[in-house]
DNA sequence: TATTGTTATACTCTATAACTATA
DNA sequence: TATAGTTATAGAGTATAACAATA
C-alpha cells in the first residue's frame, strides 16, 4: 500500500468503504447504553441545525426511507425531544421541530458520547486532526449533497 | 465552520461521527443487490490481506462479537469464498482461510461495488482525494488499532 | 477451571408494500 | 390521480446468555 503518490481511485474507494464501515461499528460498539442511538442523534442534530422540517425532507437528508423516518421522529417525540405539528396550509404534511429539551439534550449527549473518539483524536498529531477535519467535510458533502 | 485553524476537538468528534454514519448509510443504500454485504467483504479483505486466522482474531479486528463472526465465516464458507480447517495443535481452535475463488471474487466485487463511490471521488480534486486517502488510513488505524 | 467456538434467542435498524388522508 | 405520511410485515446485522468441546 501507499506505493503511489497519485493513488488508484478504486483502491481509495475500497479503503474508504472499509474504514467507514469499521469506524461505524466501533463507534456503535463504544457508545453508552443510556444514550440515544446514532441515527436519532443525527436527526436531532439536523433539526437543530436546519430548523423545522417535514419527515420526507428529513428522510432524504439522512438517506433513509420515509417509514424509518416516521419511526425515528416518533421516538424523538415520545422522548420529548421533538414535536410534530400539522402543516398550516397542507393537511397532508407534518412539520417536525426540535424542543428546548431536545436542544439541551443534544449538547449534553454529544459531550458524553464522544469520549472514546476524543481520546483517540488526542493520540493524533495536529496535522492528522486537520486531515480528519477536512475529510469530515468532504465526506459530509459526498453523503449529504444533492 | 472552519473558523479556527486549531479546531475544537469535541466539534471534530461530532463532525466525524455524523459524517461516518451518514456515509455508511449512503454506501449501504447505494450498493447493488447481488453483492456480498459490507461486513462480509471486510472479513474477506482481512483474510486476503492478513492471511489465515482464527474467528476470534477476526472478530476482534472487525469489532464484532464472536457469535456474529461465526455467522459471517459460515456464510463465506457456504459461498465457497473461505474454508475452515481445524487447528493442528489446539482442537478448540479453527483456522479460517480465503480460497482462490474468494480472492478473485474480492477483486471483482470491489470493482463492481464502488461505482457510486468512484463517481463521487471523481468529482473531487486531487488534493481532496489525497486528504481522503490519508484520512482513510488514520480512521482504519483508530478503528482497528488497540 | 479457563478458553474457543457455537447455538439459541431477542433486539435494533432498515426496507418494501399496502393503506389513509388530503390535494 | 398524485402526494405525504403511516401501518404492516419481513429481513439483515448485531448482542447477550447458555452450551459444548478441548486445554
Amino acid at each position: 500500500m501507499r506505493t503511489n503518490p497519485s493513488p488508484d481511485q478504486s483502491e481509495l474507494a475500497a479503503e474508504l468503504r472499509i474504514a467507514v464501515g469499521r469506524l461505524h461499528r466501533r463507534l456503535r460498539h463504544q457508545r453508552g447504553t443510556v444514550d440515544l442511538p446514532d441515527h436519532l442523534v443525527a436527526v436531532l442534530g439536523l433539526l437543530h441545525r436546519a430548523g423545522p422540517q417535514a419527515p420526507g425532507a428529513l428522510a432524504e437528508h439522512e438517506c433513509v426511507r420515509p417509514p424509518q423516518m416516521t419511526r425515528s421522529v416518533n421516538q424523538l417525540v415520545e422522548s420529548g425531544f421533538a414535536v410534530k405539528t400539522p402543516h398550516p396550509e397542507d393537511g397532508r404534511q407534518v412539520v417536525v421541530e426540535i424542543t428546548e429539551t431536545g436542544r439541551s439534550q443534544l449538547i449534553e449527549l454529544r459531550r458524553r458520547r464522544d469520549e472514546w473518539l476524543d481520546a483517540e483524536l488526542s493520540t493524533l498529531d495536529e496535522s492528522e486532526r486537520t486531515t480528519l477535519e477536512q475529510a469530515a467535510h468532504i465526506l459530509q458533502r459526498m453523503a449529504g449533497g444533492r
